[in-house]
DNA sequence: CTGAAAGCGCTTACAG
DNA sequence: CTGAAAGCGCTTACAG
């Protein structure tokens, strides 16, 4: 164990631990030659301070938590990775947690990051009402960003996409291309991210003049077998739709798969628009149109509303709302006509 | 911030803090009137140790470190996954750090883990040298599970698969299927996975009787783009091959993207078979038959070799070597000829 | 079986 | 500018 402690610093360096810990810490009330005589020590002892003395002394910590939903779902990686490069470059490390959809899973990492001391927490909300979230993130006394699946008026900090505005660029390229019976696949009503992309639905095909069919909408979970289950459903009505908005990536995965057991080609038969991006989203089955979320940034983001809020707790709650961009590939059948 | 101490447990409970300290880590020498009233009194105060405290005090800590080198690889959410589960299955929580196939990155979170004083490490090394690997983690005092890379006489605990054995699955069958011109697109030879995947492939050949062709040999990074310049590169040959083995799932994506952009048709015009299974990897533009790795299993045993080195420090080293399997889809023809 | 006391490795008023 | 001392919230020999 690397048991050098300040104390071996200080009488290496012949001074006391307090002035130690003050050139550790760059306090600048130190003069020039003691601060130049403890970091040789430091250098020759290759000594590291301890995090959880210091931890606890300080009452302050360089950890960040982060929970999210679902680690299996890929839409998280880009995210991790934004967390982590901007945490990084601020010093700082992460617990990163899976809540898996469970409420009590993630009430549990709630109680853990409290007792672990972070700093703050980026947490991604398990399928639960946003009443549930806020009572229990309001039982925990640490800064929090919410990132997702956030209502635009929660008291925190918020990181989260233009659902509306992204779905509805989807469904007005359908209906641009001249699909009348457009389809959607959305997510629970109770999460912002199923409400939102529905609603954006709607306002795309009431601008087309498009009738709302009922029959059309399917709410799903978010998963592949519910996309799979959903199609299913979609393909065995009287009068199928010709184009199915889906509003996930797991979800679109299960849509593609049901379309094509049942040899239905896409999109001449069928056409297809997905919710977010996957960096192999161009080499599926087929090459999937879709609503592309910036995860990267939505990572990053999230981390500076932190440091941010770290840095000055009385700021005023704010909520980040990042654009999305329609990535035209092949199955929405954009290019059959060109 | 849950500013109820140990001490505040004590008074209200009537009892020392060592009392309370004891009942909180099962001390079995607890009289059980006292045990209930100290158990009622963290009830009623929503008691919650700090496990800074704990953790300076007991010099031992209840997370783990995990760190993976490189976030954007969809092949470590199952991994993680598993270490995940079981390591919250033993309430023992995880700190997340992705190295980025950066040996300076990976040596400073090396030294982060230290500095957090967490009780283990489980690792997927960047891609440097064993040399350096080892001195690398010599320098520290935690014990260490090596994931995936890594060869098997490391003086360590380590857990990986049979990739000779994968690769050699997987080039038989495409010897089986009838290919005399099989390629293969490995990693670096630095890499025990580069190396005993390429090891696997010689074996196959052999053992089929085909001639080896240094020219069908491609040296990738692992990465889509390395996997696609190759394939590239394979395609411009004279007489190129009929059948491409292509050692990870990223380069797979890159090598697909190839061919597709070439107008080759697999798999009657070039077959392939993969490294690594994806969720997805059934509803790519040609679903992959491809040599699949027990994720999920990986990251469990890690979990649980790195449990039991912490339960029995004296333990030998072991290496945990786990099968892989052959899923047969569609890109490698089989299906073609039944 | 229980408590008083020491101590884990730091930081931070407080004097000087 | 610097050091002696107290203390963060726990755990653990040591007595009894």
């Amino acid at each position: 164990m690397s048991s050098i402690t300040i104390r071996d610093v200080a009488d290496y360096a012949g001074v006391s631990r307090a002035t130690v810990s003050r050139v550790l810490n760059n306090n600048p009330a130190v003069d020039q030659a003691l601060r130049v005589r403890v970091e040789d020590a430091v250098q020759a002892l290759g000594y590291q301070p301890n995090r959880t003395a210091r931890r606890l002394r300080a009452q302050s910590s360089n950890v960040i938590g982060l929970i999210i939903s679902d680690i299996r779902n890929p839409y998280f990686l880009s995210i991790i990775q934004g967390v982590e490069d901007v945490a990084y470059a601020h010093q700082m490390s992460l617990i990163l947690c899976n809540s898996d959809e469970d409420p009590t899973k993630e009430q549990m990492y709630l109680r853990v990051m409290e007792a672990e001391h972070v700093a703050g927490l980026i947490m991604v909300p398990s399928q639960s009402s946003e009443e549930q979230q806020l009572s229990r993130l309001k039982k925990i006394g640490i800064p929090v960003i919410l990132l997702d699946r956030v209502a635009d008026d929660f008291e925190v900090d918020a990181v989260k996409v233009d659902n509306e505005r992204g779905a509805l660029d989807a469904v007005r390229h359908l209906a641009a291309l001249g699909y009348r019976r457009i389809a959607i696949i959305t997510g629970p009503m109770h999460l912002t991210t199923g409400r939102e992309r529905y609603a954006g639905y709607r306002s795309a095909l009431e601008a087309a003049g498009l009738a709302y069919d009922e029959a059309l909408v399917k709410i799903g979970n978010f998963k592949t077998e519910s996309g799979y289950q959903l199609t299913r459903e979609l393909l065995a009505m009287a009068q199928p739709p010709d184009a199915i908005f889906v509003s996930n990536n797991m979800m679109t995965l299960g849509t593609l798969r049901a379309l094509r057991e049942q040899g239905i080609h896409v999109p001449q038969e069928m056409a297809l628009v997905g919710f977010d991006d996957m960096p192999w989203s161009g080499d599926l089955y087929s090459p999937l149109t879709v609503v592309s979320q910036p995860t990267y940034e939505l990572g990053q983001e999230a981390t500076n509303l932190l440091l941010r809020r770290l840095a000055d707790p009385g700021l005023p709650f704010r909520t980040v709302i990042l654009q999305t961009r329609l990535i035209v590939r092949e199955s929405c059948g954009a290019k059959l006509r060109s």
